[in-house]
DNA sequence: ACTGTTTGTGTAATGTTATAACGTCTGATA
DNA sequence: TATCAGACGTTATAACATTACACAAACAGT
């Protein structure tokens, strides 16, 4: 996949790691399980963690999730939609579905209508049963 | 206020202790600061206050910011639509707007249509600046 | 080539948030 | 009166995150 080799020479040598570790992860995964998946490749504190996430998040391949204090890698392969996104989190399999659609922005736009609130920053995330845990 | 006090003797001393401070401020604690308010009662370790603290949600009338890691008590003085909420918090007064109207509750209706997702918690948290920051 | 700036890095120490594992006490109820 | 649930107190520890300091590589402008 051209695009996102090309995307990884953005990247310091740190930045790479943590951000291959959290693709190849299903779900979110905390700052301290990246630090230990990386101790093989000489990771040795959390701040080294930190720093790439702050990065990373900050180019949008990377997302917090607030409810869980862990990260996740973008769903799309190039969000700069940062920012308005829904997190759907199944209590069963731990996997996170990444939603950005109209329903999303709509309902943040009526909000800031409603309230006179300009959001900078948002934080959606909800937690229940996904669709394929739910039929098996 | 009658209802009001009605509804602390439902309380134990340590909850009563902890929805006090709570009420009394206008922007969300953490659980050490409220510890920190509560030592000339005896308050002594963080277990007291995260107790207290799990029992007022439960029963609604305290609410958890995940991205603050902070508390704040329910605006509504009885607040039985837990998880219905969205929180608009100011970066500037640190105010927190709660809002639970049609609003909210439509948005997880058509994000539950659109992706067969069954929330049975949610966590809507907004971070800008509210209008009365705006205009001064 | 030199200088300053930005960015990334490594390490140690510390700060902040939250829970586990004990044991005790009290009040309701069978 | 036996016992069960709920709240309480205490110590220790786990889990998450940042501050402070030092060094090195990359790069821009003079």
């Amino acid at each position: 996949m051209k695009h996102h080799n090309d995307r990884n020479l953005e990247l310091s040598q740190n930045q790479r790691l943590v951000m291959d570790v959290l693709d190849r992860e299903m779900g979110a995964m905390s700052a301290y399980m990246i630090l230990d998946e990386l101790r093989e490749n000489g990771f040795r504190a959390p701040l080294q963690v930190y720093r790439a996430l702050e990065k990373l998040i900050s180019m949008g391949r990377v997302h917090r999730l607030e409810s869980l204090n862990a990260f996740i890698a973008c769903a799309h392969l190039s969000c700069e939609k940062i920012g308005v996104t829904a997190f759907l989190i199944c209590n069963q399999c731990e996997r996170v579905q990444e939603v950005s659609d109209d329903t999303v922005s709509v309902f943040l736009q009526k909000l800031a209508q409603k309230t006179d609130f300009q959001a900078s920053k948002s934080s959606i995330e909800l937690h229940g049963v996904c669709n394929a845990c739910e039929i098996a």
